[in-house]
DNA sequence: TCATTATGTTTACAGTGTAAACATAAGAAT
DNA sequence: ATTCTTATGTTTACACTGTAAACATAATGA
């Protein structure tokens, strides 16, 4: 009961080993990292598998198959960009406008940056089903990135509207913008001589009708 | 001179022929067809070829990669696109508001009818590169569908504007929107428990600040 | 008629995802 | 401690993929 991790991850023991310890993890952080080296098109199970020293059907006792794979890459990637929109968010606290601008820019600079990640999830039909009712846009997973959002979009466009729905289209159109700017950018087909996030800004600013 | 085409196409001919006519072309369209049947994910040069009716190898002799095929048919595709937008424009001439929301609608239709094609020439870095400068947003080809959209799009927002590069951010603004609502709907993030259409044209005349 | 060229086919190879058979090591039960 | 079971590796195999090289045939032009 005491002594657990004795034979964990080959860094850890002499030579090699049959057991790798936490092969999982490892093929999601060296999956990303190959992702984001080699992007979409150059990723590969068995890539994967030999950066992690493992033989090339190994990741099958822990993946059923490579979209499954690309599922659990999928998830550790909504973290880390839930955690990049929500960090220190609290220093905007009675300013909503400009924490929406906030939020919105980092969503851009989170996917510029990691253009693979926006690749991967949004381009090869690893998004998560969100459904637009009458008087809601929803998605069942309160903790992904896109729940995040709705909160505050919600909290924020209300004040614009009498009717409880009137924030839908708000968002909606928002979000269409967001999304659609950063996939000019993120794919190659907008290039800008200057800074893209001046214009992402204007362009987010009018959306938000926040006063320039 | 006179008698020409004796031996194309093997429709025209009896049995099955050593030369098959046209390659080039057919490749292009069962291309497109196989794009339509598998998606991106299931095409392949192999396919097609068979689709053709030729060996595996034959392709090379006209494209000299599966890349080039389909750049080729990328070509194919923003052909359609573009007869798509221009068709019967004329009936509304004298009413230019109308005239951008209704090519807004047919681009977002054409794409959500199309999904792979949209797919294709997005989502895998196959779109053609356009430049924003300081005051304007170029693409050299002047007979794209997306040179086509601008010309629209400058000549209906200069009216909201004295200086001479202000339509660059509305159009910047829309096609990103349209964009973005593109290609949530045709990856299958967004579900309409409606009409899509409504959404989207709330959405586009707003930005074309029209009047609902 | 014959050489050249365009356009096919066959064969080959490395890389892919995935399944099946096999091997080993860890943990539980005896 | 020894043995059984289970988790987790490896090897081998197969059907695909894109692409290159060698070869075959048919159209073209001298």
């Amino acid at each position: 009961m005491e002594r657990k991790e004795i034979h964990h991850t080959k860094n850890e023991m002499s030579g090699t080993m049959y057991h790798h310890g936490d092969l999982k993890q490892e093929m999601i952080r060296k999956g990303i990292q190959l992702l984001y080296k080699e992007g979409y098109e150059g990723f590969s199970l068995r890539k994967v598998a030999a950066a992690c020293n493992v033989s090339h059907a190994a990741p099958y006792r822990h993946f059923r198959s490579k979209d499954e794979l690309f599922q659990a890459i999928n998830l550790e990637i909504s973290i880390r960009l839930k955690e990049a929109l929500l960090k220190d968010l609290e220093h905007y606290r009675d300013d909503p406008g400009t924490r929406m601008l906030e939020m919105c820019k980092r969503y851009l600079s989170f996917m510029v940056e990691n253009p693979d990640y926006f690749r991967y999830i949004f381009m090869t039909g690893h998004a998560r089903q969100i459904v637009v009712t009458g008087d809601d846009i929803l998605l069942e997973d309160e903790n992904h990135p896109f729940s995040i959002g709705r909160k505050h979009a919600r909290e924020y466009f209300s004040r614009f509207h009498e009717n409880e729905s009137g924030w839908v289209q708000d968002f909606l159109a928002l979000w269409s913008q967001i999304q659609g700017l950063t996939l000019l950018i993120v794919n190659g087909t907008l290039g800008f001589s200057g800074n893209y996030m001046d214009y992402a800004e204007r362009m987010i600013c009018e959306q938000l009708k926040l006063l320039l």
